[in-house]
DNA sequence: CCTTTTCCTCAAGAAAACCTTAAGGGTTTC
DNA sequence: GAAACCCTTAAGGTTTTCTTGAGGAAAAGG
């Protein structure tokens, strides 16, 4: 099972780490920024932020992590055990929020927790169906009145993005991050993209929806 | 929302039930059957269980509620914060574990959180309701008598303000800063959102209420 | 009751965002 | 080396949304 720890304080993230290290294999950074970036493109079981580190906000780490990966637990773990920190944290949809000192045996306890409900719960969707559309999030296939639809990797990954999120506006912006990363593409491209799909998803299309100066989402 | 909260000691239940009763709709037990029967049979959003209940194990009561009810948050909440107890309720995949004494305030924010995840991994989203009236926070759809209102993004973003500030009356600079930041633009602009904004929420635009050279407010 | 101010509604032009098509350039496959 | 496939961008057309002004209605104040 793969946690990554953030936190400023190499020390405290050192500890950690090798306290935790023969129950999971941890990733640490003490760099916000190149957490986020590593969380985007690799798998992770579940994170571990610290509230306080510099050069960011410990909820705006938390903000952009949730939008990238809208399941990963996210468990806040922080000296900051005030009430109205408690509360934000909670507020905006946390998995946990646990008060330094902690023991180890519990805090690993929690971290399996949130991994084993999540786990739970995500059973719930490999396959979504609607009318006679079929997308089968495990075998990368799209299967309309039965009959396989041919997509393209583009086009099948912001299908996918929007299929795990169904009835939720993905940002443009959002997407162009998920499919291009860093690199620069003209909003058009997506538009592009957006147009093919249609095409040929038709007449399903309809359920993918743009909404003007937002997104797009998928209405089911 | 309705919480569900069993305990064996009256006097603790009637302290928290009082607490949390204005947040809640809270129902009490102090006999785990009772309690069970109970949860089997009607709808609650989330349980808050003592371990320490005379007649029979916290944790086996746990069980029987999760074999009856899988998806519902569960919450224990007890004087053992030892911890064996915590990895046994983790380890069962109890929604959290909370250790008496606790703040009122954070548990009942614990509580919406664990509401609150659960109806995300159904993929329900957040939204806020007035009469027949339903803002979707995460489509970014608004409902009327469960049929679909189309607004554009300026009146979808007037009726968001208002609908989160019910019954307060807000200044027309404010709005206009909201929407258009430092942009110049005439009042009649607003104005004429908000005309827009009442023909398309016709019946229900008799709660969006004008108060002259004041504002506006959403009466409910 | 009249004046002034504020608000509502309508209509039309302007602006912005979006969709589609098509073409060029990579890359992979045969 | 050719063909097929995919990605990207530009350009033009289409649709949606925004903004403004004007006239009338409603409220406030004397």
């Amino acid at each position: 099972m793969h946690v990554t720890i953030i936190d400023d304080n190499r020390d405290v993230l050192e500890t950690y780490k090798t306290a935790l290290e023969g129950k999971f294999n941890c990733e640490t950074f003490h760099e916000p920024e190149r957490a986020i970036e590593f969380v985007k493109q690799n798998h992770t079981d579940a994170i571990l932020l610290d509230l306080h580190i510099p050069q960011k906000d410990g909820f705006q780490v938390y903000e952009e992590i949730r939008r990238a990966k809208n399941f990963v637990p996210i468990l806040f773990l922080t000296g900051d055990g005030t009430l109205p920190a408690k509360l934000r944290g909670l507020e905006m949809g946390a998995d946990d929020f646990i008060t330094k000192p902690v023991e180890i045996e519990e805090l690993a306890a929690r971290i399996r927790n949130r991994v084993q409900l999540t786990k739970k719960n995500f059973h719930l969707n490999k396959t979504i169906q609607f009318k006679d559309v079929v997308i089968d999030l495990d075998a990368h296939q799209v299967l309309m009145a039965g009959q396989p639809v041919k997509l393209t990797p583009k086009e099948y990954q912001l299908l996918l993005v929007l299929a795990q999120n169904p009835n939720r506006v993905i940002h443009k912006d959002d997407l162009i991050t998920m499919l291009w990363k860093d690199v620069h593409v003209e909003v058009n491209n997506l538009d592009t993209h957006f147009s093919n799909l249609r095409r040929k998803l038709k007449p399903f299309s309809n359920h993918v929806k743009t909404l003007k100066n937002l997104g797009y989402v998928l209405r089911i």
